[in-house]
RNA sequence: GGCGCCGUCGCCAAGAGGCUAAGGCAGCGGAUUGCAAAUCCGCCAUCGUGGGUUCGACUCCCACCGGCGCCUCCA
């Protein structure tokens, strides 16, 4: 078995092989910084970062780049807008994005280049376009020459011959409709940098050309983002790019699907409908409804969901598909998610020691273990060896995650059947469930799942208060149940269970989680 | 109009030319429990519709119906 991965510009699954063998150089679109982020911005971030775990763990020393625009006519107007300079608004908004990264446990990218940055690459990377005729300039503005290019529109499976292209207000100052700016003279009063065309800006896509050409050279591995930035945008990076190298950009480019609003007209964050035009009441509310509900801050949505959860809903599905959002959703797999939570206190009542603390095999090749006869471990081997055909095609990480369920089962069910918590487990008995446990994180990891113990009440945050009384009030209802005194037994459990306390007597005595 | 994607259990979601069509949520039955909770076991789908290719299709092709994306800034 080996690694595939679904390439848009052959529009099927490749062997990945990369282009220095055991290195790899990945790039990913990151976010204009004018607006607070929202969940659809993470989607990206969170699927490449497992991905660059799973290809680590598969052997592979990977430089992974995010860029961050943080010039762009977006951050021009909504500066003028809150009466900020274009800088402190980019500050701002790039501190929330890195924040949310943060909360999501998105800590393997290794460059965050920003646009502002880097304008010397990127002036250098223009001028090389004009000087090998590529790209050509008019009134202060530097446009590339689509026409020149004879390979424009691969990747999005455009035909240039049928492309309209409105040419925006800037049409009479290009030789065609379909050029686009890789250079924007300023205004007066717009944030602008000297150039050899003078005061201006870069255009969208030419900062990613340049910065992903500064830091992993002219060929690289994986460029990646979202399904929405096929046409026009990595389109023009690939014609810039290769028009003025003469290589391929990237040797795979990856696209996740969007995140879209359950129910709603339109993806979120995005215009949610496309022809509403002057007067058209109805197209106009839809779009409205899209934007206001859908677009929510995300650092609001940490305040009412794990952040586990989300990058586990996240990863539930496989990344080409586009997500429906729905807070609904997320509560599910909340659910779904507590059976490992359980599991893990559950291994920690057997065994003594945390899950979290269990040392596992960060590479591939040291994780086979031999299972012999004992059913439990060849069980979790099938399971492991799952786990991996999951994600060596083409990143699955919702096969992937099935298999972790089972490894659970698996786990569950060795306990339950050894009575494990009944009495004392023998070295033999310990040694298979640190295996299956030893498994399930060196997987998990590799979807960076279960690091460490989610913070929240449940896990050791609450008052000393409210442990006394807790220990107390158990105490009690022990007794009672001892002596069979079950009506009172029952009345704590129902009242503390109205309360949010749930009490779940064991055998080795009761344990109370809140709800 | 052009280029694409999707339609699998009540909901979410993997998969696959012939093997019992994963898993999660919800539900039902059982084991366990003083009763619960948790856990385990079992039950719960013939894959949008109609054609075609094939010995055989849910999986390939065509058409249709339904949902969606891009074609203009968007992760």
């Amino acid at each position: 078995m080996s690694l595939r991965v679904y390439n848009t510009l052959s529009k099927t699954k490749e062997p990945f092989e990369p282009v220095k063998p055991g290195q790899v150089g990945m790039y990913l679109c990151g976010p204009t910084v004018y607006k607070p982020s929202h969940i659809g911005h993470m989607v990206g971030p969170v699927i490449f970062d497992a991905i660059k775990r799973y290809l680590a763990y598969s052997g592979y020393q990977v430089t992974f780049v995010v860029n961050v625009t943080d010039v762009d006519d977006k951050l021009i107007a909504e500066s003028k807008k809150r009466g900020i300079s274009m800088p402190a608004l980019a500050e701002e908004m790039t501190a929330d994005y890195m924040h949310n990264l943060e909360a999501m446990g998105v800590d393997t990218i290794d460059h965050f280049p920003r646009a502002t940055q880097c304008m010397g690459d990127i002036i250098k990377f223009i001028e090389k376009l004009v000087a090998k005729d590529f790209a050509y300039e008019s009134d202060g503005d530097v446009y590339f020459d689509v026409e020149k290019d004879r390979e424009y529109g691969k990747l999005s499976n455009r035909d240039v011959a049928s492309m309209q292209g409105e040419g925006g207000g800037m049409a009479e100052r290009k030789r065609s409709a379909i050029d686009f700016a890789l250079w924007k003279s300023a205004k007066p009063g717009e944030p602008s940098w000297d150039s050899p065309w003078g005061k201006g800006r870069p255009g969208w896509h030419i900062e990613c050309s340049a910065m992903s050409h500064a830091i992993l050279g002219e060929t690289f591995d994986i460029h990646g983002g979202g399904l929405d930035l096929v046409f026009p945008h990595h389109e023009n990076e690939i014609a810039q790019s290769e028009c003025c190298h003469g290589k391929p950009q990237a040797k795979y480019w990856m696209h996740n699907g969007l995140m879209q609003a359950s129910n709603e007209v339109g993806k979120i964050g995005g215009r949610a409908t496309r022809e509403a035009q002057p007067g058209d009441q109805q197209a106009q509310e839809a779009g409205k409804m899209g934007k206001s509900k859908g677009a929510s801050a995300f650092s609001e949505l940490l305040t009412r969901h794990a952040p586990e959860t989300i990058r586990f809903f996240l990863l539930s599905t496989h990344y080409r598909r586009p997500i429906d959002f729905s807070e609904g959703r997320i509560e599910e797999v909340h659910t779904g998610l507590e059976q490992f939570y359980r599991f893990f206190k559950r291994y920690e009542r057997i065994t003594g020691a945390s899950f979290y603390e269990v040392d596992y095999p960060t590479h591939r090749a040291a994780g086979d273990f031999d299972p012999g006869d004992e059913p439990t471990l060849v069980q979790v081997a099938e399971l492991r060896k799952r786990f991996l055909e999951s994600m060596d095609d083409d990143f699955n990480t919702g096969g992937a995650v099935a298999d972790l369920f089972e490894l659970v089962r698996t786990a569950n069910k060795y306990a339950d059947d050894q009575k494990l918590e009944a009495k004392k487990p023998t070295d033999a008995q310990l040694a298979v469930l640190r295996q299956a446990a030893t498994t399930l994180r060196e997987l998990a990891a590799t979807l960076g799942l279960f690091r460490a113990a989610p913070a929240g009440p449940q896990a050791g945050g609450d008052s000393e208060l409210v442990g006394k009384l807790m220990e107390l009030v158990i105490e009690l209802r022990a007794n009672a149940r001892k002596t069979k005194d079950f009506a009172t037994a029952d009345r704590i459990r129902d009242v503390l269970g109205e309360a949010g306390v749930v009490l779940e007597d064991r055998p080795g005595g009761t344990e109370w989680t809140l709800k």
